[in-house]
DNA sequence: TGCAATGCATA
DNA sequence: GTATGCATTGCAA
């Protein structure tokens, strides 16, 4: 640091707005019922700058009345923002009283925005030799940066980042912080209500600057321009010279910078006390007076308060909480003041008794109660949601409605590790039975420490997912519709995502004892309603015999995750740039104008209206135009433009979802791909994949299944193994519908394509046609879904009546196909649910709906779901029973992934041979249907090869 | 910054 | 026509 002066201009609406809308989800509103959001967020800003930054001269800098010059000059500016919200208004007295009593300079001149005090100030303060920082996220500031004029912005997520010449020109793409303002004016603002010019966004701003330089010299040369792009920069060159205007910040406001009054001298401590008292302000007092007392003791810059964070104690205001109180194991329902607002039980409103366990002798004493219990729910709390890199930070136990316990974990690594292995026996135990919410989580947890979680299991989850697969299952709903109870959320203690969100080893340990013991305890209580519910039918079997083993298996899945070749993907990316940017080339040039081909409203217009392709284009829902994969593909063959939007799209895609997102997701402590299976989502029973999603990898095209190459063994010693079952789905749909014709194909070993096109046509089976058998695919692919014939002529070359025909004589040729599609039907009317093979239920609400396209896709869901979640069924338990005889062989090779059908496997070369058969056995053998399962089995060096 | 709409990858 | 997850755009709060 220079010993130049530094004065700091705080920007004070800004910061206001930013803090105000900080807390739109839960305002902070006093006993008096003001809401001091915007105060509290305000002040929060001020003073984490005067702490961090320790400023010698600082003044914040107010609008006043609007900029009298810009509305003369263009009267719809700012014209349409809305009112300043109450809350804003209310709060600007009491901030500009608190700024008095800091003795800190408020800056105000009638007539001029905040924008202009500051840029005017901050270049009197260069002449006199100061460094000055504009405090302020709004961008429209770099345009004032200079060598000794920096932005000082407050950036998402906390801290700050300061914005000098060299930030403002990566940032902007400029040369000059100058031709910020020619950005601004051509791209335009809308929330500052700058029209900019038309069809100008950012990314073509960026590139007029960096052609024409100024606003000026792009409008003297637009005939440099082509296309619908030069007529409408022609029709508004006054447009944008008024933009450019309206976004500059006046430098001569008259206002003087005076060093002595902007000096950051000693506040009035108890003026500011006594203000803050009023406003109920506790935390931040204690925050002001650590920020002042620092300072008044002279010891200049203390590293470590920068650390402290204001927020390492949450205030509770709302009411003296019951919190505090259940350490000691007193009785907290002291529900006298707030019960009557709510409707719905809350730990403050329900007699519970929660208590954490100091360490030493307290744990060994609670070890041996835990260990009398013959079922016990527990929940871990960690530092984030990646099992793979979370720390434990404590774990609630509860085994009675009401009562539970929290033990604490040391943040050292070591000391965590010793206190867990008292805990071992416990979870190692075979015979006291493990209840949780989401134990997959736990689970992969607790074996980062080494810790295996033995003995009967009961997920609150997964029982729900049974009891209604179409709900949702997160323990605040549960909690809610089964108990009504509002469970304490995690908001409340670490606050919003992003933000400065908290880890839960920052809250005190009152509040992770209330809100952790509080989830064992609701998830023990939704265990005791669950059980019963899943009693009937057999979903007892289900949860028992498949869910609940499979989720151990997941877990093992997720934790081994697989091998990535970042290097391939990387060069995958550099040909996908080159030839992406070819077509953007060759897109640009057949429109006549540049624009944003990834949007489908620009698309629109341009395709239709512009070059008006179409006599009368579709329109979706929205009014906008229809430019989806169908319609285009429909229109390739006439215009050239299309097919290169379509390869456009197609690659851009690849590259943003999967070449380049692919090497991000790499696990850093392991090297490798670690997917989360959600059992608990797809109503039919199929798992489904994300962070990444490893089930929908490219393979249809060419270019698309190169990133299969990338997925590739643990090393040299191991190969890829993938086993697919081959037509699941149809073989499931005849088995069950028991359609000889078909069942003898399948046993035949038929092509079961070609063989329902030789019955369909007609035909010998030898002299089926391409199209033929393409057309019978995809009537049998419709089938599964539930058919139409509208469907059916969309997804081929047949017309609507011609693919009704298709239709009839495929259930003529399949009688009991039909026969059994509307059994499904019937039964779904009459018992408002289908069910699969192992008695997984799909409840159908709509079954009975008088609007027919409500009620048909019920009906369609009545076909398919049965067998979509047979299927699934199916393969879950050729995953267990793999697992099983994986881990009891002590083989090497793993199970890596399922993709619905599919099975990955990382195999060691040695027990190659003993894995296909073991695999293809387990597969084929999963469940005994009338008609045979099928499983090819295909090995590579890469995820491609072994397809 | 968060959400809806759109489009697209898989089975 | 079934079932998902995710990237991008564009608008709103």
């Amino acid at each position: 640091m220079s010993d130049q002066k530094r004065l700091f201009l705080v920007d004070a609406y800004a910061l206001i707005f930013r803090g105000y809308y900080a807390f739109i989800k839960n305002p902070r509103i006093n006993s008096k019922g003001e809401d001091t959001s915007a105060i509290m967020g305000f002040m929060n800003s001020l003073l984490d700058v005067i702490k961090r930054e320790r400023p010698d001269h600082l003044a914040v800098c107010f609008d006043k009345g609007g900029s009298v010059d810009r509305v003369e000059m263009f009267e719809a500016y700012k014209a349409n923002r809305d009112e300043t919200p109450e809350g804003i208004r209310t709060a600007i007295p009491h901030i500009c009283n608190i700024l008095e009593a800091m003795h800190i300079p408020i800056m105000v001149k009638e007539g001029y925005e905040a924008d202009d005090v500051i840029g005017t100030l901050s270049r009197q303060a260069e002449k006199e030799g100061y460094k000055t920082y504009m405090v302020t996220p709004d961008k429209d500031f770099a345009q004032l940066v200079t060598e000794n004029i920096f932005m000082y912005r407050p950036v998402f997520g906390g801290g700050y980042e300061t914005w000098g010449i060299p930030e403002v020109q990566k940032k902007f793409e400029v040369k000059d912080p100058l031709q910020v303002i020619d950005f601004l004016g051509m791209m335009g603002d809308s929330s500052d209500n700058i029209p900019g010019l038309p069809g100008v966004g950012e990314k073509t701003a960026k590139k007029f600057i960096n052609q024409f330089g100024s606003m000026e010299n792009l409008l003297a040369n637009t005939h440099e321009l082509k296309g619908k792009m030069k007529e409408k920069i022609e029709a508004n060159k006054e447009l944008g010279l008024l933009s450019k205007q309206l976004a500059t910040i006046m430098l001569d406001v008259p206002v003087t910078f005076n060093a002595k009054d902007f000096e950051l001298d000693h506040p009035d401590i108890e003026k500011v006390k006594q203000i803050f008292q009023e406003l109920e302000f506790r935390r931040l007092t204690d925050n002001f007076l650590k920020t002042f007392s620092t300072e008044t003791t002279e010891t200049t810059t203390q590293t470590p308060d920068k650390q402290e964070a204001p927020k390492t104690t949450p205030t509770e205001k709302k009411s003296a909480g019951a919190g505090q109180f259940s350490l000691f194991g007193g009785d907290t329902s002291n529900t006298t003041e707030t019960v009557s607002e709510y409707t719905r039980k809350t730990a403050e409103t329900t007699s519970h008794f929660y208590q954490s366990v100091a360490s030493g002798m307290a744990t060994k004493l609670f070890v041996k109660n835990l260990m009398n219990q013959t079922s016990v729910c527990f929940d871990t709390e960690t530092t984030g949601l990646n099992p793979l890199t979370a720390e434990l930070v404590g774990i609630a136990f509860s085994w009675e409605v009401g009562k539970g316990f929290y033990i604490p974990f040391p943040e050292d690594r070591n000391e965590a590790q010793t206190l867990i292995e008292e805990l071992r026996p416990f979870f190692e135990n075979e015979n006291i039975e493990k209840i949780g919410q989401n134990l997959k989580y736990d689970i992969k947890v607790l074996a980062k420490y080494n810790i295996e979680v033995k003995g009967k299991l009961f997920d609150t989850m997964l029982a729900h997912y049974l009891i209604n697969p179409d709900m949702r299952h997160n323990m605040d709903v549960l909690a809610e519709t089964y108990l009504n109870y509002t469970p304490i959320s995690i908001e409340t203690l670490i606050g919003k995502k992003g933000k400065n969100q908290l880890s839960m080893r920052d809250v005190p340990l009152e509040k992770q004892t209330e809100y952790a013991v509080e989830d064992a305890d609701i998830t023990l209580q939704l265990k005791e309603h669950f059980q019963n519910e899943l009693g009937e039918a057999n979903t007892q079997k289900l949860f028992d015999e498949i869910e609940v083993p499979l989720l151990r298996v997941l877990a093992d899945m997720e934790l081994e995750g697989i091998n990535l070749d970042k290097g391939f993907l990387e060069s995958l990316s550099e040909q996908l740039n080159n030839d992406i940017a070819n077509l953007e080339k060759s897109i640009y040039e057949a429109a006549g104008e540049e624009f944003n081909i990834a949007s489908p409203k620009q698309l629109g217009i341009i395709l239709f209206e512009k070059m008006k392709l179409v006599d009368k284009p579709k329109k979706t829902k929205t009014g906008q135009y229809a430019t989806g994969e169908d319609i285009l593909s429909y229109l390739a063959k006439d215009h050239e433009i299309i097919q290169q939007i379509l390869d456009y799209r197609g690659l851009s895609k690849l590259k943003s979802t999967y070449v380049d997102a692919l090497p991000l997701q790499v696990e850093e402590s392991t090297g490798r791909v670690h997917t989360d299976y959600m059992q608990t989502v797809a109503a039919t029973g199929r798992l489904s994949s994300n962070n990444p999603n490893l089930q929908n990898i490219p393979i249809r095209t060419e270019r698309g299944r190169q990133v299969r190459k990338a997925f590739i063994p643990r090393n040299v010693d191991y190969t890829l193994l993938a086993a697919d079952y081959s037509q699941i789905e149809l073989r499931i749909i005849a088995a069950l519908s028991e359609e000889e014709t078909m069942i003898e194909a399948f046993k035949n070993g038929e092509d079961i394509h070609a063989s329902t096109a030789s019955r369909v046509f007609n035909v010998p089976i030898t002299e089926v046609t391409r199209e033929q058998r393409s057309n019978a695919k995809t009537v049998n692919f419709g089938i599964i879904y539930g058919v139409s014939a509208f469907g059916l002529s969309n997804q081929t070359d047949l017309s609507r009546s011609e693919s009704k025909e298709l239709i009839e004589t495929y259930y003529a040729t399949y009688p009991k196909l039909r026969a059994y599609m509307s059994e499904q039907v019937d039964f779904a009317r009459d018992n408002g649910y289908v069910q699969t093979v192992l008695g997984r239920r799909r409840y159908l609400k709509d079954i009975n709906s008088r609007n027919a396209v409500v009620r048909g896709a019920a009906e369609r869901n009545a076909v398919n779901a049965p067998i979509q979640g047979s299927a699934a069924d199916i393969i879950k338990i050729a995953m267990i029973n793999i697992h099983q005889k994986l881990s009891e062989g002590n083989y090497k090779s793993k199970m890596l992934l399922q993709v619905h059908d599919e099975l990955v496997f990382d195999i060691y070369k040695p027990e190659l041979e003993a894995m296909k058969t073991l695999i293809k056995t387990e597969m084929e053998n999963a469940y005994q249907l009338s008609v045979p399962l099928d499983v090819d089995l295909d090995i590579g060096d890469n995820w491609l090869e072994a397809h």
